[in-house]
DNA sequence: CTTGACCTCGCCCCAAGGGCACGCCGCAGA
DNA sequence: TCTGCGGCGTGCCCTTGGGGCGAGGTCAAG
């Protein structure tokens, strides 16, 4: 009796996958039964596709999200271990800097940054500003691009189109990983929102900030300026963090300070 | 004004949280408001609060479940710092193993393994046996005290207890990641179950087999093995792999078969 | 005829929140 | 005084990849 067609327990056991997993992989077009018994509802599965169900299941055990597997399942498998190492390499990117994370985490705030920080009364202001999901390959781009726009829809509007670029980072922006970002310049006078870009005002408030020091600008170094900033306002026991910390360029040089809104 | 208390919008903006994950680690325990107002509802939270919700943020984004997090945050930083730095290389092994996974995956199957397969009738045959969930570490421990039990059980009887050994993963058992495995001892007669020891019927089946060669009884090279039992029954058009392929030690030696039933 | 094994479908559950609706509250301007 | 706005609460539905359970249908064996 040779056996042409395999029940969804039968298939699943010589493929390694439960048969509520071959429903969902079926549900979502991975691996279709060869048929259905109309009468029954039972799916049929032919020896023949074990080798793209084990595939599945492979691939699956490699910890790839389903979505990811239709695709790569589609391709060669050249095409797929090319695609297969970038992906280990993402996650072993990762890894990497959450150890950095780990490391920044557990070491005291240096004292040569914290001795640094100080405090400044920030006006009230209008600020011009656009906020997108980013990562950190096209963070550089995005201020750039974002600060070009902004200044220019500023100088279209009359205005002189040279106030202080503020970048906050409402997520971990990081190689592998995306978050929100906004861009802002700030300006005095009457714009009108254009495309993408929306006017927000910014509360007068008190400002902890410290300018970042050379060769601290950048991941993983900058958490460090964060973390000094924290320090610094939760060992001043009459002034509370408020808000989101900020960067901010206050000329228009590539110097800047990270600064975060505190109430005494 | 001094700010004694925040409301969760305020307080989230400073630790980086947003009301929503605020009120999640308050149902949960993690982080209780100083006091919620009782009119309003209004969680309100505390300036010498801040380091805590910190910390569990960044936690929480080194990608740390919350109910190990719970953990976590009530340690000293040294504990913490250990816990933290066991977890990572955790993560590193798993995504070494996954590397090693990977290279199984792409590497054609080893003919000298896919030429010493062959095909056997198994007669049905009844087994006593305990199914557990271990990681590799626990594996052999398992397997030693599992077989001893099982046969003094068999003994105890009055049967001989020298059937053969099988041992099936229902899962890939890993030193990080755990699965389910049943040792099972073939017996010829009647016993009654006991304690977590289990009777089940082993139907007749056709199976086709490959001895394990030296140096491929472990992790990851005993994989290859599997994956020359596949290869080699895909290749043979009228056998179809039925069910969960198993390891089988016929003898008293250490020497065992990786197996799959199969049918014609 | 009944029993058990196997299948289906459908609902609820997990983590860790995001997003939305509805409703309450106080503050500000017209 | 009315209205709008913003912040906050609660409650429900959504996500991923299934596991578990219960109801009910189908199959072959006893």
């Amino acid at each position: 009796m040779q056996k042409r067609h395999l029940l969804a327990g039968e298939f699943g056991a010589a493929a390694r996958l439960s048969p509520k997993a071959l429903r969902l992989y079926a549900d979502l077009g991975l691996l279709l039964p060869a048929w259905v018994e109309p009468a029954t509802g039972y799916r049929c599965y032919t020896p023949d596709q074990l080798p793209r169900a084990r595939l599945l299941g492979r691939l699956r055990r490699l910890g790839l999200p389903l979505n990811r597997i239709g695709h790569l399942a589609d391709l060669t498998p050249q095409a797929r271990e090319l695609e297969l190492r970038g992906w280990l390499r993402a996650q072993r990117d990762l890894l990497d800097e959450r150890a950095a994370a780990l490391d920044a985490l557990q070491a005291p705030a240096d004292p040569g940054l914290t001795g640094a920080v100080a405090e400044r009364e920030v006006p009230a202001t209008k600020v011009l500003c656009r906020t997108r999901r980013v990562d950190s390959t096209t963070l550089p781009e995005l201020i750039s691009a974002a600060d070009r726009d902004i200044r220019a829809h500023l100088r279209a509007s009359g205005l002189a189109g040279d106030g202080s670029r503020l970048v906050s980072f409402h997520d971990l922006v990081t190689p592998d990983s995306d978050g929100l970002v906004e861009v802002a310049v700030t300006y005095d006078g009457s714009v009108e929102p254009v495309d993408d870009l929306h006017i927000r005002l910014v509360p007068a408030h008190t400002a902890v900030y410290l300018p970042v020091p050379a060769g601290h600008e950048d991941l993983p170094l900058i958490l460090r300026v964060y973390d000094a900033v924290e320090a610094w306002t939760d060992a001043r026991p009459d002034l509370v963090c408020t808000g989101h910390p900020y960067e901010i360029y206050p000329g228009t040089g590539a110097r800047f300070d990270v600064a975060c809104p505190v109430s005494r």
